[in-house]
DNA sequence: GACCGATAGTAGGATGTCCAACTAAATTTC
DNA sequence: GAAATTTAGTTGGACATCCTACTATCGGTC
């Protein structure tokens, strides 16, 4: 790559200039690409999403109770699953709630849990997201289906190590 | 890869399920997958840079306020590098500013233009957080370094797709 | 030289994320 | 069986991000 068509990412750049730690600048460079590429790739989900009244935390709550046994689930296991702090379960479902998606329901034994179920106007709305979303390929363009495969093997790598799948 | 060690991904489940359309599936996976890398990433980096009582949003706009020439910039030059809304600069600046490690000053000759000048409590604070986030190697393990350059140039394409390279 | 569109930055509001602390309920311990 | 511990969820606070709207200033045009 011609350094012309570089980005200007401060953290890459400043881990060229500093070089004494070998393999540090790679691992910027990678770290800074990823934040930047998530930020894209949220903001054309979020950008296809916003016509439906959805933003992609809830649309994936609403995938995830649409795709659920019994279309509910406690919102411990939706913080499990999404891999979410309890309180952003809790935000999440308030939002879905006060839009009529999905609505608390007490658990039948365990008075502690709740149940988060997944309403007919939210299977609707699921519905309509998906198109939107998949319509823009999540925004995600420019690499082909084996470069998009590699990508995730790579990024699997990094879940691993970071104990995501445990 | 065994099914037993895959992460639940409603999203990239959603795909392969839904399994029309073609390439889909992929892609899902590879976006989840960026957002679960991110996540990790985010949660690391700001780990390592509490201590310090920075964030990586705040991190990197005092490392580019370091390597720049005069140790200052216009906040629109800022927004521009780091690739964020003008609102968020105000926003970064606004905390470093509470923190003593930059202050606003005024353009010579563009009344309009403020530049954010990096003090020197500021660069003391960069070399200490930048060693902090080094330790950690900016929370990336799992990769080889060629795997690290492989993840980087799939990323690049990514972002020239979006134009992230204007 | 005055008007008018473009530009720089800020204010207010919405969303989402996390952490710390709290309440309520279940489970374990002794 | 009572006390201590653990678990589920919420509340309040801190950050960061974006969007819309606004003010101040610059620059080009007539």
């Amino acid at each position: 790559m011609a350094p012309e068509s570089l980005p200007f990412d401060p953290i890459a750049r400043a881990a060229t200039l500093w070089g004494e730690h070998v393999g540090t600048p790679t691992v910027m460079a990678a770290v800074t690409s990823i934040m930047r590429v998530q930020q894209i790739l949220q903001s054309a989900v979020d950008a296809a999403l916003r016509p439906h009244g959805l933003t992609f935390a809830r649309y994936e709550a609403l995938v995830l109770l649409y795709f659920s046994r019994r279309g509910s689930l406690p919102m411990r296991v939706m913080g499990q699953r999404l891999q979410l702090h309890p309180t952003s379960v809790t935000n999440i479902v308030d939002r879905l709630e006060a839009d009529g998606l999905v609505k608390r329901i007490p658990h039948p034994t365990d008075r502690r849990t709740t149940l988060v179920e997944i309403t007919e106007s939210g299977r609707e709305r699921r519905l309509a997201a998906t198109e939107a979303v998949t319509e823009v390929d999540f925004g995600l363009r420019g690499l082909t289906d084996r470069q998009t495969e590699t990508l995730t093997e790579l990024l699997a790598k990094v879940r691993r190590a970071s104990g995501d799948f445990a």
